[in-house]
DNA sequence: CCCTAATAGTTAGCCTCCTAATCATTTTCG
DNA sequence: CGAAAATGATTAGGAGGCTAACTATTAGGG
């Protein structure tokens, strides 16, 4: 049986580490390149996982969380906020924006202040399909961690902490 | 200052996540809930900074993922067996070895024992393109996990790995 | 044996996100 | 003040991934 075969879905053991490292005569740390390939495999199948969740309900990923941070700002923020504080571009926010206007669960309006601006505003039934989802949502979250303690909780975050601030390193460069 | 102005880039904080499980009245644990969040936030960056890295040179995650596969097993594999091994799709495995032939990184050739199956080969050119990337890719991945320990690493990983077997869970629902 | 079911690969069409270009307003400053 | 630069939003087009549907071949059961 291959390797693969017994270990399907992206989760790379430390001998395959090991071998790519040793091919090309390199002297990395097998150890630290398996933290960084894991963390990456893991960080993809939650995103997809959290992509086929939200997918049920009509919503997605992005959707949910503008709604989300629409909701924490008091109902209303325009595309340009929206856009830093999701971490994702203003083209991106426009189209995020469309999708939930077209279900009627955000609205947008002129700015007031600004003649170029806009401001998205959560409907009513954008509200409503929030309170909906929450429970469930956060169950699914807490339910992820499960298998953790408080103590083992709080020194994963320290450490995810620690690897995230390079992140910013790799795409600099 | 808003809170996300001084926070930008998907790193909520607990705050957040108390405030949000407060609106609905919920009791789940706001560290849990933080955890799963990062976690998260962390791996779309991580999937993104990895998308820039390697679109400079012309290729991409998943096509850099397909030819480390491929000479891991020798230079030679059927797609399907590279869809498993990659979690991914078959159609994307088409869509991967397309663009990696196209640029002549890869060939396809026909399966000599059955009829239905195709074979897909590291080309000379594309050996040579993982020769050249290595260096700076393993030094990358290890770079991001540079400010832990080796016991740190090794805490990481096992937290990490407790955390990932949930996720299946979720998905099947 | 042959007809059905399973398997391999591809195609078509959708969604998410991105960058680059465009258009309209504001702001700045010479 | 008026021209140039900056800013807000949208549009166009591309890449990665997915599912569903289609084609070709192989394997199995009556």
């Amino acid at each position: 049986m291959r390797n693969e075969d017994a270990n399907p879905g992206a989760a790379p053991t430390l001998e395959q580490a090991r071998t790519q490292i040793e091919r090309y005569g390199l002297d990395a740390d097998p150890q630290a390149v398996l933290v960084a390939v894991r963390l990456m495999a893991t960080g993809a199948r939650l995103v997809r996982a959290s992509e086929v969740h939200f997918s049920r309900s009509g919503l997605s990923t992005g959707r949910y969380r503008l709604l989300v941070d629409l909701e924490d700002s008091g109902g209303e923020k325009s595309p340009s906020q929206l856009a830093k504080s999701l971490d994702v571009s203003r083209a991106t926010v426009t189209g995020l924006v469309s999708g939930l206007e077209r279900e009627g669960l955000v609205a947008r309006r002129a700015s007031a202040e600004d003649g170029r601006g806009a401001v998205v505003v959560l409907t009513a039934r954008g509200a409503r399909q929030l309170r909906e989802m929450a429970a469930d949502h956060f169950a699914r979250l807490e339910s992820l961690v499960d298998g953790l303690t408080a103590d083992e909780r709080g020194l994963f975050l320290d450490l995810l902490e620690r690897i995230t601030r390079r992140i910013g390193a790799l795409t600099a460069e």
